[in-house]
DNA sequence: ATCTCTGTGATTTTT
DNA sequence: TCACAGAGAT
């Protein structure tokens, strides 16, 4: 994720010794090298060094492992279990794969979902290949390999190999503005569901041309097909893609160029994805072009945990895999090494209610260990002092607090755990939540860093125009941007004309003036400055690092902190570009965690880690089978709820606990709950009901006045109110009040190289009035008005009167 | 520009 | 209930 990532191309991979016999293998690799396996085939000098026998690394392996291991050619997939070695499996397959000399490390694509998967693959094949990393350049996540594919064939997609990532944020303000400029009321129609939709649609591979017209009727009656094609036009002008297109241009490049896509066919001799489940229609449609010419390609995967369904996810690629790569091998991992036998037996009973999965059966040598622990509670307080007193008892044990793990549904439930945990003064983290990169002082310096790199990056210049407040509001900005649209020229650039008349008062103007010049000379500090020492300066000249300095809230302290952890961060970079290349795709970093807490979490960021002890809070239906969940995707919604009780039970070592509370607040009443219908499908067997004791006697009179309560309220609430009120409103959405004639002013003025207007003329400006020109120069006119006097205006602000 | 008020909606999250 | 975003007021 850091420097060697940007190496491109094979470097040097391993010994010098190893690599000789790389390439002679890579020759003719076919025949030769197949038959003499496993014979002992290296080098004689590597066998005289005494390094390890070629198959010394497959001896650790189970059967299942071994032959997932050496099944090298042709399509396969590995299903793997829970807790069966997965990451191994894949990391002994490169390794061995380079070892038998079948390809170089630049000759294997292997593709993760997140940086962190990536990193420890790359750390694991490392130390077992002997730490030459640079080697394996295309082992990354799927974005990341693509943005590494479209900088070499930028322009085949109408993009500049400068083209940068475009982040959620700056996506949301982009649509608000094509919004904006269409009329469509944000209110009804708000910029997120747009960029939803925009990502379902990339997520499955469908180009604007393609949208099917239904859902083009999902967003601003029937626009949606439009916005998204303008959507991408504007992106094009911008330089800039968004994740989703991070895919779609690599399948649209690969589509268009058959000789890029022959080129990286035969580049990949050996393919490998981890999470297949995990994968949607697009990532699926660009893995099978590439491994048209050469079936070697291994899915590792688990139908039972593909949980991410809701952002794209087809559970349907991986229950294919046997159609869609024909003569596919499929290799069952099922023995598992992390849970006992009881915590593996109520998982694998609960999933087995599943209906569309390939089946596994987990198991394990170890029987020992307690049962799975189940409690009803009176509600989410008791809940939580019932899980509370539980880890304080463990705790007394000996237990360390890094090894329990507390997985909810949905994060509101984590408010009860952290009171009741502050209360106790139990140490304990949040693992998930707001990342770093999304900070908006974190968000903010990078923009100043995109600007003074690259000038023409108008989202970025937009952010920051005004932050730290300089006197440049909304006005202000409005104007330059007309004038950018007009010229077709970027922000930056439409600033530098503007400053040279009176347009803008003279306040803004300096400030302007002033904010150009200092990107000017900090660009001109790239090359002869240490970037972090630029980095410094500019957060300093650009008034940003005082703005949080003179901010009396808590949090300005925290954010000075991260804005140093950044300069820290980009430190491991060489240059800015280089920083900034990585910095939209991997910003994940977690400050390494070292003291000994507990761990709250989603169950969805749970997906890949394990702990001595589990609980699982919050089994009530509506809340663990999701109802949203149920509402919008029925039985398939169903069975993906009932994969993430596996993935959550599938967690634990050697212990673990499900809760149900009978009460819960939500949206602030009380809402009466039954158990979730996954508790009765555990197996009775492994499970150990805990008598709840700790309620009595009040229960009843609380109920009452719930119901009095839900009873009595609803016709006060907002909701009902809002309705009441908007019943004879039929909604006029604002016009935006601009004379066309503007428009044709303006379309006019692009098209015209120079301006069209002449001494004398009379012309109408929106602020200023009425006015004769006095001087013509280029673009820039200066204008006698009646009532303002003379000022110095562009022309497209002008109209003839 | 900075605040206060009002309306709104409320799973899950990576890149 | 409560947090947050956007509009409107000072």
């Amino acid at each position: 994720m850091r420097r060697e990532e940007v190496v491109l191309g094979g470097g040097p991979f391993l010994p010098a010794s190893a690599c000789y016999i790389s390439e002679q293998m890579a020759k003719n690799h076919s025949s030769a090298a197949e038959a003499a396996y496993p014979e002992d085939d290296r080098p004689l000098s590597q066998r005289a060094m005494g390094r390890p026998a070629a198959a010394s690394y497959l001896e650790g392996l189970n059967p299942e492992q071994r032959d997932a291991v050496e099944t090298l050619d042709g399509p396969l997939l590995v299903l793997a279990g829970a807790g069966t070695g997965k990451t191994r499996v894949l990391t002994t397959r490169i390794s061995h794969i380079l070892n038998l000399g079948k390809a170089r490390p630049g000759e294997i694509l292997a593709v993760t979902f997140t940086n962190k998967a990536a990193r420890e693959m790359k750390g694991r094949i490392g130390s077992m290949i002997g730490g030459a990393v640079e080697g394996m350049p295309w082992l990354g996540t799927f974005h990341a390999i693509g943005v590494k594919i479209l900088r070499r064939h930028a322009e085949a997609v109408d993009l500049k190999p400068s083209f940068t990532v475009l982040d959620v944020d700056d996506q949301i303000r982009l649509l608000k503005q094509l919004l904006a400029a269409e009329n469509i009321d944000e209110k009804r129609w708000p910029a997120r569901m747009l960029a939803g939709l925009i990502d379902s649609w990339k997520n499955r591979g469908i180009t604007p041309k393609r949208v099917p017209e239904g859902e083009s009727f999902a967003f601003g009656n029937g626009k949606g097909q439009a916005l998204y094609a303008a959507y991408q036009k504007r992106l094009k002008e911008l330089n800039v893609v968004d994740f989703g297109d991070l895919l779609m241009e690599n399948l649209r490049l690969f589509q268009e160029q058959p000789d890029v896509l022959a080129q990286y066919q035969q580049r990949f001799r050996y393919m490998l994805v981890d999470e297949y489940q995990d994968t949607n229609v697009a990532q699926y449609l660009w893995l099978r072009l590439l491994a048209q010419e050469n079936p070697n390609i291994c899915c590792v995967g688990d139908d039972d945990q593909s949980i991410y369904g809701w952002r794209g996810a087809e559970v349907d690629n991986i229950l294919r895999f046997e159609q869609d790569f024909p003569g596919a091998k499929v290799i069952r991992l099922e023995r598992n090494y992390r849970s006992t036998g009881h915590i593996l037996g109520a998982a694998s009973g609960l999933i087995a209610h599943n209906e569309g999965r390939l089946g596994k059966t987990l198991h394990t040598e170890d029987q020992s260990g307690d049962k799975v622990a189940l409690q009803g509670c009176w509600d989410d307080e008791e809940e939580a002092r019932v899980i509370g007193e539980d880890i304080e008892q463990l705790q007394r044990k000996g237990h360390a607090l890094n090894e329990i793990a507390i997985l909810v549904r949905a994060s509101f439930q984590m408010r009860a755990f952290e009171e009741r945990f502050l209360n106790l003064g139990l140490p304990y983290r949040v693992i998930g939540g707001p990342r770093f990169y999304e900070r908006q002082e974190i968000r903010d310096a990078i923009a100043y860093l995109a600007v003074t790199l690259n000038p023409s990056n108008d989202i970025k210049f937009e952010r920051i125009v005004n932050v730290p407040r300089r006197g440049l509001g909304d006005s202000s900005v409005k104007a330059v941007h007309q004038l950018a649209r007009a010229r077709g020229v970027p922000l930056t650039q439409a600033a530098r004309m503007i400053v040279e008349t009176e347009e803008l008062t003279a306040r803004a103007r300096k400030s302007l003036a002033g904010l150009i010049g200092s990107f000017d000379r900090w660009r001109g500090m790239i090359d002869s400055m240490k970037h972090t020492d630029l980095a410094e300066l500019i957060l300093d000249e650009s008034g940003y690092t005082a703005m949080w300095q003179n901010e009396k809230s808590p949090q300005a302290h925290t954010r000075l902190d991260n804005l140093k952890e950044l300069i820290r961060f980009m430190d491991e970079f060489d240059t800015l570009a280089g920083f900034m290349e990585h910095v939209t795709l991997v910003m994940d970093r977690e400050a390494e965690e070292t003291e000994d807490r507990v761990n709250l979490m989603t169950l969805h960021s749970a997906k890949g880690l394990e702990f001595d002890s589990v609980f699982l809070p919050g089994w009530e239906e509506g809340l663990c089978p999701h109802q949203r969940s149920l509402d919008e995707s029925g039985r398939s919604g169903l069975e993906e709820e009932r994969r993430l009780g596996h993935v959550g039970l599938t967690r634990a070592r050697v212990r673990a606990k499900i809760t149900f509370a009978q009460n819960r607040r939500t949206h602030g009443t009380w809402q009466s709950a039954i158990p979730s219908r996954f508790i009765d499908e555990l197996p009775v067997d492994h499970v150990d009901v805990v008598e709840d004791t700790g309620y009595g006697g009040y229960g009843a009179s609380r109920f009452d006045t719930v119901e009095t309560v839900f009873a009595s309220g609803f016709y006060e609430t907002p909701g009902w109110q809002r309705a009441q009120r908007n019943r004879p409103d039929t909604g006029s959405p604002q016009r935006r009040r601009e004379p066309l004639t503007i428009e044709g002013t303006l379309v006019a003025a692009s098209t015209a190289e120079g301006s069209g207007f002449s001494t004398g003329t009379r012309v109408f400006h929106q602020k200023f009035g009425y006015g004769r020109i006095a001087v013509v120069d280029g673009n820039k006119l200066t204008v006698d008005f009646e009532k303002a006097g003379r000022k110095k205006v562009v022309d497209s602000f002008v109209e003839r009167s």
